[in-house]
DNA sequence: GCCGTTCGATACACTGGTGTATCGGGGAGT
DNA sequence: ACTCCCCGATACACCAGTGTATCGAACGGC
């Protein structure tokens, strides 16, 4: 039994493939209709595969969704620092002048980052309608949440210095407000039927309410 | 046929009752488990009847999704200036010491008017979620939205100018922000296992936005 | 190059839900 | 009290989806 299962990781490579193929249609169905609304053969067969590949792959349905949770949000954690850094060389083009067009390039910049399109916020949206019903899903959920906030709390700070702009409340609050603002403005967007990018516009209770959550910081 | 409709409205007395003990149960069905989840036999079985008195009365699901809306809003909105009055009477005990504390009882005092409970926040939230993929819901939620927020903007504006404070912000966009947050705190809320009010600790968000969204009138 | 293992396709039995068509009972009007 | 009519119950045909069990084929190890 030592040796034995050394080929079951050589043999797993398609496996794996087809797991990801499985997973990415899946991700666009969800945002589409729905987990419940979604069939088992909507995803499989946009996939190119038939059920017989999901069965042999995921148990159900819902786990098909937690894989999908992980699967998404350990890739975007990934380019995340450096995306910031994007930003801020966009804010700070020369580096003097500090404007309020600085402040809300960083805050709707670095929003954008976790809320990368609008199949995203789908399911996002998807993910909180089902914790929402389910105490199960909703430690899931939440621990998600938690850990997303307490992210962006931290780039949002540490950009937000870089300008000499702090904010008035405790950062991890003003950062679930500003999260919270973003994605309504991303669902008003959508429901609009706009593309991936919210425009200036949907973004503008965001700006001002970053407007209203920061301060100059004092000169030191 | 002038005279001959007379019995019709008459024998729609009993219709109406059945009616309302459908959009009763279906309320409660479509907050626990949403509107795809929702079979047709457990509506009316909650309600005490069979399918057939679905069919004689709705055409669809969806348009009975639709009548819980109007009804529920059409009630809701009976009894919204009087529910200001009280919370007003509440924060100015005697009229006279004007404190954070009265800004914060008149905010989620008001806001709470137009979430009720935990169930008609289920059943937003579904709307949403709905009127997401789903165009020609989304510009009956839309509608709905708009209405909402210009009329809570309105009540909001009055009442705190009875306190002598203002937005810093025009008060439509201000409301936005508040009803969205007011509307997460509600969902963290329930997302702990939380009961149909939410606590002083989970508005704790609101009441720190109300703060930083307000100011002092100048004194007239 | 052969064999064993395992992945994914196919087929099948079954469940739950839908919508329609029909029927019986009970209330309203005279 | 009788009649008519409408509402809601019952029955039926049908469909979409699920999960399992079986099978062929491809891949890797020896």
């Amino acid at each position: 039994m030592s040796t034995a299962e050394q080929p079951a990781a050589a043999t797993s490579r398609s496996r794996e493939h087809t797991r990801e193929k499985l997973i990415d249609a899946a991700f666009e169905v969800f945002a589409e209709v729905g987990l419940n609304a979604a069939s088992v053969e909507q995803i499989t067969e946009r996939a190119g595969f038939t059920r017989g590949a999901f069965y042999s792959n995921f148990d159900s349905k819902v786990e098909l969704f937690f894989a999908i949770a992980d699967d998404k949000y350990t890739r975007a954690s990934a380019g995340l620092q450096s995306g910031v850094d994007a930003i801020l060389a966009e804010a700070l083009p020369v580096g003097h002048p500090i404007t309020a067009d600085a402040l809300e390039t960083i805050v709707t910049g670095v929003l954008g980052l976790t809320v990368v399109d609008s199949k995203l916020a789908l399911f996002e949206s998807e993910f909180e309608a089902l914790a929402l019903r389910d105490p199960e899903i909703a430690v899931r959920y939440a621990g998600h949440t938690r850990a997303v906030i307490a992210g962006v709390a931290a780039l949002l700070e540490a950009a937000l210095s870089r300008i000499g702009v702090r904010f008035r409340l405790p950062p991890e609050q003003a950062t679930r407000l500003l999260i919270t603002a973003y994605t309504a403005a991303m669902k008003t967007h959508l429901l609009a039927g706009g593309g991936d990018q919210p425009s200036a516009a949907d973004l503008g209770d965001v700006t001002a309410l970053a407007l209203v959550l920061t301060e100059r910081m004092p000169d030191s």
